[in-house]
Order: structure tokens, then C-alpha cells, then sequence
DNA sequence: CAAAATTTTGAAAACGTTTTCATAATCAGC
DNA sequence: GCTGATTATGAAAACGTTTTCAAAATTTTG
């Protein structure tokens, strides 16, 4: 009925269970021929090791707990590949919660984790402010994805959107553009704000001023948006840097209802590189951002943080790759 | 340094652990007075109740494992919300675990429900079929979704994929298109069978035959495979049900590279309504999946087996929605 | 007010591991 | 073959809960 447990092995093989967790804990210090009399009979009756058993001698769950505060971003299941991938690498589970942006449930998850149902936190996205304080008073291994979590002492992995965008602006100098434009992302997220600033500077680099900013979000009804303003403009840029690719499938086809070819009239770069990119028509021009790799690297930041709480883990910046396709080109000349 | 533990708070309100816990599950059988001294201790030292003590005691984890066998579906992330929020509300947690296609990693997996890593599971996607003999021989409670496990006796929740690829037929013979074909999904999937036996049926019911089928699989280069062979037919069909909407986009761009305009040389419909599909241009006709019903009712039925092992669960067959837009017209005039 | 019924509590066992400490078995060296 | 070092094993405690069973406290009843 029950399931066969530790003794039941014990008992088969003519050992202390002690023997047995031995066996399968450290072979090494167990006696080959007891060894393998053990291993026979853990196959024998299909012993498997109970997890809360283990956990609960052990004060740890083995388990990673990827904390989302609402609705996951088009990539976040690349990512979460990534982060399965990593962990069950280790040995570790991963716990998938949803905090749907109530602070209550934020405040819970947290808490969880010190009564061992996770070893440690991947927080995915922005804010989660409601978990300042508790951060601050009772630290507990945690890493961010994604995005800079403000001032609080938590390391994060993202991609380097700094250099990335001026990647993108660069590419668009060169292919002559002077008149560029930018549709922000969600400027209360660092990523916003740095694909924002690194636009800035690279053409402040050149001595340029922006043509155009449109402060948006990042999804398609931003681009739809941005794309009405951009038609409304007297001096039209004949670039338009969007700070995501759905922003930019947006604009494209919202311009694309007026007309207005894409890039012969005006060239659009993305961000991101989703699954789509590279099949939209045009193709789109855009930052391929290493998602399966923002997910091991969290992971691997946060084993380092379990396995030393003292360590001190510095944030890593990954790098993102332009990937030009159809969707950029000369400017018009008109 | 340690956590507070039950009999931390038992020592504070200076009763038993045995009353402290009764405090916790059962207040109801506590005395009024006694029960507010607990709440009172358990506020003041900040106790949480530890989840291994409990799971071990109590022989079950109050954690449900979401099990892919590869890379995740394009609206995964969809599905699993819908999980990940039933599951919350029901007091469960979520596990989420890749078995990479690996048969071994897959028995694994299955093997530790059996020893209270999670309560049951929830199989994404088709196959598995190293899990058959497991199933039958050691039935746990799983539920598969979107798929059904051929005839591995576990309840399935999935679309109407009949019904729907029925109704996108009905939309193009409403459009009077008479030349209809087909690029088929995976058809060692369940969804794909379906989806061309609806295709089938419903034009075999108006006496038609179908133009063409074009066995592919739910991918972006299918579709453009897919446009390949369509551009080198002699009798063209004037309308295509491709089975995905990934594949139907794959397939309009490859068009548009030839100047052939979607819908008004051919009409193009899609299947699964992911988040792109409304502002790709032109916007897609296709079905919406309701991917979070999905989840939750996944969770549903998972859970009512859970509770109650001898539950028979009938599959669910949620419905599919067909949207008309813009990438369907009248076949054209010539 | 005593007895009976009821409500509330506590002691102790159990869930299945791992680990400490001590003992037993084995081995090396002479 | 004996001593001392080494290796292999076992008994028992511990991890933090919940629950059974019985006893204690309280309330109801006659």
C-alpha cells in the first residue's frame, strides 16, 4: 500500500537504515559489498527517497521559486526553460508563483521561503516594492531578472540594454539616418529607462538631439499608438527605435494600414528577438536578447548566494545581439 | 537565528504544540480565549508554519507538477497562469519540470510524486509514452492538457479542435471559397488529427474534396515551407487553414516575398489566436484557444482526483472561438 | 449540588530522513 | 598473533508538524 521507505530497504539488505542513507548519500564510505546488497534492494522494492522526509532533516526544500508579479512576459517561458534547465542541473526543483500584484501575497511567498518550501527567490521582472522592507530585515537568497530592483541589496542578471541600444542607434547612423526617433518601453523599469538613456547617448555622441520620443509600454497598443503620433508629426523621423518588438509589430502595422512602407519610408528596429521576429514581413531588425541564458545565470547567481549566504554577488550584465533583418534601410531620399 | 517554530508559539501562549496547531487548522475547536492568546504569540514572534514538518506529517506536498516533455508551446506561459492561479487559490503550489525529452528524467519525475514532491501532475503536450507502463501500473493522479495520451487512461483537457477547425471551414465555404487546403499540425498529436479530421469532415459534408494537404508541423517554418510548395502548385487552393497561427504567419510572409497579398489572392486562416495575432498585418482570422481556462480547469480536474482517487474524470472539451479578421476575404475574381 | 455530557487541552507517537557518537570490524605494521 | 590505526556499521536523537487517546476543565441536567 504504503511506499517502500528507507527501512523498508534497510530491513531487506540486512542493514541500519542509517547504512542505507549512507549508501545513498556517500557510497564512497560504505562497504563495497553492503553497497551493493543496498543498491539490489532499493531496486528491488522501488525505493524512492521522500522529499519531505529529506527536507525536513535537512532544513532545505531543493527547491528554486521563480516569483512573477503579474502577467509573464512574452519571453518568460524561455526564460523559465532556462531556469529549469539550470536548477534540475543542481538538483533543484523550481516553484513557478504568480503574486498577481497583491503585496499580501508578495509578503507570503517571502515568508514562505524561510519555512523551507524554496531555498531561494528569482524574482522576475520590476517592483515588488512591498518586498523592500522585508529584504532589508530579513535577508534571504534572492536574484533579480531582468531588471534593476532599485536600491535594494539584490543582485540581478539582465541584458546589457545600455550598449545594446546604442548598438541600435549606431546601425542606424550608419545607414544614414539622422532624423531618429525613440518609442520608450516602461520607463518606471530600469530596462525602460536604459534603452531610453543608451538612445540618448549614442546620439549625443554624434552631436544629434532625438527627432522624436514617445513615452510608451511595452506591448503592440503602444506601437498601434506611437505609429498615430508618428503620422501626426510634421518632421518625421525617418528612423524609429522601439523599445520592444511587439511594440515595434505594432507600429509597423499600424503604418502599414496608411501605406507607409516599412523600411522604405521609414525603418524600424525592435527589441528582443521573440520567436516572431524573424517571420514577421518585413523581418524585423532588432536585439536578440539571451532569454535561456538570463534564466541560467540567475540561477546560478542564486546557488551561489544558497550556498554562501555571505557571498557577494555582483550583478551580470549579458550581453544582447543586433541581429539586422529587412525591417531597417537607407533613409528616403526625398 | 532559527525560524520560530510551533512550539516556540506554544511556550509564548503557554499552551501545548497540540493546541497551537488545532489554533492554526481547526480554530474552531479552540477556546475563544486560548485561541487569541495563540494568534497574539504567533503575530508577536512572527511564526509561519514550516512546510516540510507539515508535508511530512501530513504525507503530501500541496504542490501540483506541471510536466513538458520539450520546448514549451508559444502561449505555455498562458496556460500555466491559469494553473498557477487555481492552483494558488486552492492552497497548492506549482512545480514546473522539463523532462527534456528524456525518457529516464521523465520516470523520474513520475516516481517522486510518489514520495510527496508533488500531489499529482499536470502533462503538458502529447507523448510521454515512457510514462505509459508507469501509468497503468501505478496510477497517481494526472491530468494531461491539450493532448490526449492516446490510450493511456488519463483524463485530458483540450480544446475542440474538431468543432473549431469545422467552423474555419464553414467561415471560408461562407466567403465561397470551393479550393480549400490545408497544412497540418503535428499529426502524431491529437491536436493535429483533429484538426484535419475537421477540416475533412466539414468539407466532405458540402460534397467538396480538399484542394490540398500539406503535412507540416506547428512551427514558423512550416508555414513557409508550406508557401513554398503552395507557390508551386498549378491548381492553387484560394484559401489555406494552416494549424497554427505561428505557421500562418510563416506562410503569409513567404507570400508577401512573391507579391502575393493576403487575403486578396488568398485567404489565410490560423489556429491558436496567440497575442500576435490580432496586430500582425494583416490582422488573423483564426480560433482563440481559451489558454487560461485551459490551466484552470486542468487544475480542476487534477485536483478533484487528487481528493478523491476513485474520481472518474471525464475529459474536457473547452470551446474554441473562431475571429474573423482581416486575413480572410472572398476568394478572389479571375 | 452531584452526575453526566460536553468542551478543551496535553502527552506522546508518528511521518521518513540524516547525522552524531560510539562501537565493532578490518587492516597495517612488526 | 598482537597493538594501534583505520574503516564500516548501528542506536538513537533530531528536524517540525499533526493526531490519537485520554485526562482535565467546563457546562448542562436532573
Amino acid at each position: 500500500m504504503s511506499n517502500p521507505k528507507l527501512t523498508d530497504v534497510a530491513r531487506l539488505a540486512g542493514v541500519s537504515p542509517a547504512t542505507v542513507s549512507r549508501a545513498i548519500n556517500q557510497p564512497a564510505i560504505v562497504n563495497a559489498k553492503t553497497l551493493e546488497r543496498i543498491q539490489q534492494a532499493i531496486q528491488q522494492i522501488g525505493y524512492e527517497t521522500n522529499t519531505a522526509g529529506r527536507n525536513l532533516r535537512l532544513r532545505r526544500s531543493d527547491a528554486l521559486l521563480v516569483m512573477i508579479s503579474d502577467a509573464p512576459s512574452r519571453f518568460f517561458s524561455q526564460i523559465l526553460m532556462g531556469v529549469e534547465a539550470e536548477a534540475s542541473e543542481a538538483g533543484y526543483n523550481v516553484l513557478v508563483s504568480n503574486t498577481q500584484e497583491n503585496p499580501e501575497r508578495g509578503r507570503r511567498l517571502y515568508a514562505s521561503i524561510q519555512q523551507s518550501l524554496a531555498d531561494g527567490i528569482l524574482t522576475f521582472g520590476g517592483h515588488n516594492q512591498e518586498l523592500g522592507d522585508l529584504i532589508s530585515n530579513h535577508p534571504i537568497p534572492i536574484v533579480g531578472v531582468n531588471e534593476h530592483l532599485e536600491d535594494l541589496p539584490v543582485p540581478v542578471t539582465t541584458v546589457d540594454n545600455l550598449s545594446a541600444s546604442r548598438a541600435i542607434v549606431r546601425h542606424l547612423l550608419e545607414l544614414g539616418h539622422r532624423k531618429i526617433g525613440h518609442v520608450t518601453g516602461t520607463t518606471t523599469l530600469s530596462s525602460g529607462r536604459d534603452r531610453l538613456e543608451g538612445f540618448l547617448s549614442e546620439l549625443q555622441q554624434v552631436g544629434l538631439t532625438p527627432t522624436w520620443i514617445c513615452n510608451k509600454h511595452y506591448n503592440v497598443e503602444s506601437g498601434r499608438e506611437a505609429a498615430e503620433e508618428w503620422l501626426s508629426l510634421t518632421d518625421r523621423p525617418t528612423a524609429v527605435f522601439c523599445s520592444c518588438d511587439e511594440a515595434a509589430f505594432g507600429f509597423i502595422a499600424a503604418l502599414r494600414r496608411k501605406e507607409i512602407r516599412v523600411p522604405e519610408d521609414v525603418s524600424v528596429v525592435g527589441f528582443d528577438d521573440i520567436p516572431l521576429a524573424d517571420h514577421y514581413c518585413p523581418a524585423l531588425t532588432t536585439v536578440r536578447q539571451p532569454h535561456r541564458e538570463l534564466g541560467t545565470t540567475a540561477v546560478r547567481m542564486l546557488l551561489e548566494r544558497i550556498h554562501d549566504v555571505e557571498a557577494s554577488i555582483p550583478n551580470q550584465l549579458l550581453e544582447g545581439k543586433l541581429i539586422v533583418r529587412e525591417s531597417t534601410g537607407r533613409p528616403p531620399t526625398n
